[in-house]
DNA sequence: ATCATGACCATCC
DNA sequence: AGGATGGCCATGA
C-alpha cells in the first residue's frame, strides 16, 4: 500500500500537462518540503506499481536530465514517450527544458 | 530508536 | 567541465 506522501507525489505528477515536464525539486517544494526531492524519486520508483499509472517520464531532475530513464522498462520508453508528447530529448536531457518546465507552484 | 539506501540538489575543488 | 562531498528527509530492516 502507498503512503500519503507517495499519493501526494502521484497526484501532482498526474497533474503535469501533456508536452510538459517537471522536476523532482519543484515537486518536492510544492509539497511543502524542499529537501524531499529524493523522496519524490523514491516514490517514482514505486510509481510503476501505482494505479492509476503515473506519468513518471514527465519528471526529470533540475537540469532536465532523464536520470531515471534506466528505471523504465524498457529504458528507451522514457524519451520515446516524451517525444511522442512533443518533448524533444537529446542525449538523455530535455530540449528547451526552460520552456517545457512545469512548475506546480506557479501553474497551480 | 538506529543504520543504510536513494529516479536529488547545491557547493566546492 | 566533471568528479567528489555534504545535506536534505522518508522508507524499510
Amino acid at each position: 500500500m502507498e503512503t500519503d506522501f507517495y499519493e501526494m507525489v502521484y497526484e501532482l505528477v498526474r497533474l503535469i500537462p501533456r508536452g510538459r515536464v517537471s522536476s523532482y525539486g519543484a515537486i518536492a517544494k510544492s509539497l511543502g518540503a524542499g529537501g524531499t526531492a529524493r523522496m519524490v524519486g523514491y516514490a517514482m520508483r514505486h510509481a510503476g506499481t501505482a494505479y492509476p499509472p503515473v506519468p513518471a517520464h514527465r519528471v526529470v531532475n533540475s537540469s532536465g536530465l532523464l536520470t531515471g530513464k534506466f528505471h523504465f522498462d524498457p529504458p528507451e520508453a522514457m524519451e520515446e514517450r516524451l517525444a511522442a508528447e512533443g518533448v524533444s530529448v537529446k542525449d538523455n536531457k530535455v530540449v528547451d527544458f526552460k520552456k517545457v518546465h512545469w512548475d506546480p507552484r506557479k501553474e497551480l
